[in-house]
RNA sequence: GCGGGUGUAGCUCAAUUGGAUAGAGCAUCGGUCUACGAAACCGAAGGUUGCAGGUUCGAAUCCUGCCACCCGCGCCA
């Protein structure tokens, strides 16, 4: 199961379609072209290796495949470079190319064509085309679980969801979110068992107390077996040896009485459902706070808990077992791998099923039933070698087709592990839990602090607003600079859980994105004029810069949904902002007395509010007209 | 023990997936507003990319071997 992280720019330049406005497919489809004319039509479909240069001295891209061509043929690849040079046709598109270093091909583009390419992308779709065979996308996120209280972990898990989410709607895919929740299995009848021995009416508990008597069950069912075996080894005395073989007892018997309550839920007594549905409202009432505050889209149908597949679990080992795809081993019934000595566990010797099975029934469900091409699966990285397992015998289990023939990507994008100080995993152990709400009411007031702080000053725009909109604003600043201190890194990697780091506003931040655009906004607000249908410009290089870098937005949304890492987009929006900012130091907009000029710039900044209003949307993160 | 992940400036992170002189932000120092919004901009300083080899025109990126930290590893979810 790889996971396809690089986008392939090669695809376009053969498929029929509209001349593209994008100079950089426009530039893919001409080295493409010249490739054929100057080595044949066996060279078809070669990657050019078009990159946005790195240095503007260099120019606006550059090819770099007359390296690797040259290696392949034994031919100097500045020779091939030049032969490219003179066979390419960029008319209208860029100036003659040139050779560099060990060939290195440099392009610049004509003025007029990236003025001609922005204008092409000033519509609605802001030059982001469409997947050409899109598909229905499961997102398995958020990963609740009954009677326990959401922590920083569920921040990462909804939000990365949340925003893989609205890119590949973007995209036009047909995306289910699924919140799969933990609501079954021994965990939770050891809650209700917990909860009837000590006479309390689940309908008068918070989640808090929920919590907390989830953490009581917990550790009475934990036996301390290795303590014990210890503790005859080393002989330390008849009476602590008695009190582990006690408090062993005690777990053992604690855990049977659960799970004969879980026989008894499963047997549908009304009573002990009622109390299991009312563990599930409390519970759900909290995520709906934290998931509202973080203003992600993830509705009540959307919630599909592990009860839902419970039913299915039989129908999974059937299939295996009635087509000899698992073995019983130790009286378990495993499936096997040929690339790996571990196997995955899909029935207990007791006869009882695991969370894998719960797992294959749904990935059954996703590519049988709702007939998903990709499942992506926002859990942490600790279940990797759980995922693989799953897909794997997904695979095995011929699941990675839907029944109409089409491929189904699997892919679980393990992000890391939200650390506390001492770098160790934050843990809701230990009395101290960050609660996920908790956090985000922090997050929200530091940003109505902020924002209130900054209007009392009378040159303000935000001078004279009313609290209530100036608290609207807080607390989209607030969430949006905890949004983006997680969506702009690299998710694989553990972070430092740093409330002042997170909620800064300064520099590179959540914040420093929505204030460009708030000055945008004040620009054509001010102008009353968007320049809508002006003629684009470009004639100093910050404008040159600002466009060239709004003409990677397509590319950058199409690559991010290709390798599922949103930080190509903060880093996309980061630049945009960058080069805005530059901008608007250099070149004045509506001060400009010339009125093409200042037409034109507004024209070019509206665009850019707009990129930057839609890829902060993408991440989920608001973006105010004022702040 | 086996498998996986991570290691980049004092700190937090990038690096368009093998490209040109490794870039940002904090923090430090120094400049820009009687304001198209200073939550900004410009500059200075800060690096043996964990270590050692290898592959090649070219390596933070690929290969081999070490080191450090983290995670996972049959009947929990």
């Amino acid at each position: 199961m790889i996971l396809n992280r690089r986008f392939h720019l090669g695809a376009w330049g053969y498929t029929p379609r509209p001349m593209s406005a994008d100079p950089l497919q426009r530039l893919c489809a001409a080295f493409q072209q010249a490739i054929m004319l100057v080595l044949g039509d066996s060279f078809a479909g070669t990657d050019p290796v078009i990159r946005a240069s790195t240095k503007p001295e260099h120019g606006d891209f550059q090819c770099n495949v007359a390296m690797a061509l040259g290696k392949r043929l034994d031919r100097q690849p500045r020779d091939l470079a030049e032969e490219l040079i003179a066979a390419v046709d960029l008319t209208d598109l860029a100036l003659t190319p040139e050779v560099a270093g060990p060939g290195f091909i440099n392009i610049r583009l004509n003025p007029e064509a990236v003025a001609t390419a922005i204008m092409d992308m000033d519509t609605e779709s802001l030059g982001v085309q469409k997947d050409e065979a899109p598909g229905i996308v499961v997102i398995d996120m958020c990963g609740v679980n009954v009677s326990k209280q959401m922590h920083v972990g569920h921040l990462r898990s909804t939000i990365i969801g949340d925003a893989f989410a609205r890119i590949l709607e973007r995209l036009g895919h047909d995306v289910r979110r699924e919140n799969h929740l933990g609501d079954w299995g021994l965990p939770i009848a050891m809650v209700l068992h917990l909860i009837r021995t000590r006479g309390i009416d689940p309908v008068t508990l918070s989640l808090t107390d929920l919590d907390a008597i989830y953490r009581d069950a917990q550790a009475l069912a934990k036996a301390d077996h290795a303590g014990l075996v210890a503790a005859r080894a080393k002989n330390v005395g008849p009476h602590r040896i008695a009190e582990l073989e006690t408090q062993n007892e005690a777990a053992s018997e604690f855990r049977a009485a659960a799970g004969e309550t879980l026989v008894v839920l499963q047997s549908g007594d009304s009573d002990l459902v009622r109390d299991w549905k009312t563990l599930i409202e409390i519970t759900l009432d909290a995520m709906n706070e934290a998931v509202e505050l973080l203003g992600v889209q993830l509705n009540p149908e959307d919630n599909r808990g592990e009860s839902f597949y419970r039913e299915k679990l039989p129908a999974v080992l059937e299939w295996f077992e009635s087509r000899s795809l698992c073995h019983e081993d130790n009286g378990a019934m495993v499936v096997k791998f040929p690339d790996r000595k571990r196997p995955l566990l899909i029935r207990k010797s007791d006869g009882g099923f695991l969370y894998a099975t719960t797992d294959l029934a749904a990935v059954r469900v996703r590519s049988q039933e709702t007939m998903a091409t990709q499942c992506i699966y926002v859990v942490d990285a600790r279940q990797r070698d759980h995922f693989k397992d799953i897909f794997d015998a997904a695979e095995i289990a011929g699941w990675d087709q839907t029944p109409n023939g089409r491929h189904v990507l699997y892919s679980h994008t393990g992000f890391g592990s939200v650390l506390g100080p001492d770098r160790k995993p934050l843990k809701t152990r230990s009395g101290e839990t960050v609660t996920l709400a908790s956090l985000l009411h922090e997050a929200i007031t530091r940003g109505q602090i902020e924002v209130r702080r900054r209007a009392e000053d009378s040159n303000a725009p935000t001078h004279g607003l009313s609290t209530k909109e100036l608290d609207t604003i807080g607390r989209s600043v607030g969430i949006g600079a905890v949004k983006y201190a997680d969506l702009a890194n690299d998710l694989v990697r553990d972070y430092v859980f740093d409330l002042d780091r997170m909620v800064a506003f300064e520099g590179d931040t959540g914040p420093y994105l929505q204030y460009a655009h708030a000055r945008i906004r004040s620009i054509v607000r001010k102008a009353d004029d968007n320049g809508s249908g002006a003629t684009i410009i470009l004639d100093t290089p910050e404008e040159r810069q600002l466009a060239l870098t709004i003409l990677r937005w397509n590319d950058t949304v199409h690559a991010t949904a290709a390798s599922l890492e949103p930080h190509r987009i903060a880093g996309f929006l980061r630049d945009l902002a960058e080069n805005f900012n530059r901008f608007y130091q250099a070149c004045p907009v509506i001060k400009t007395a010339d009125e093409s000029t200042r037409r034109s710039r507004l024209r070019l900044v509206d665009i850019t509010g707009r990129v930057l209003a839609d890829g902060l949307n993408l991440l989920g993160i608001d973006a105010p007209p004022h702040m």
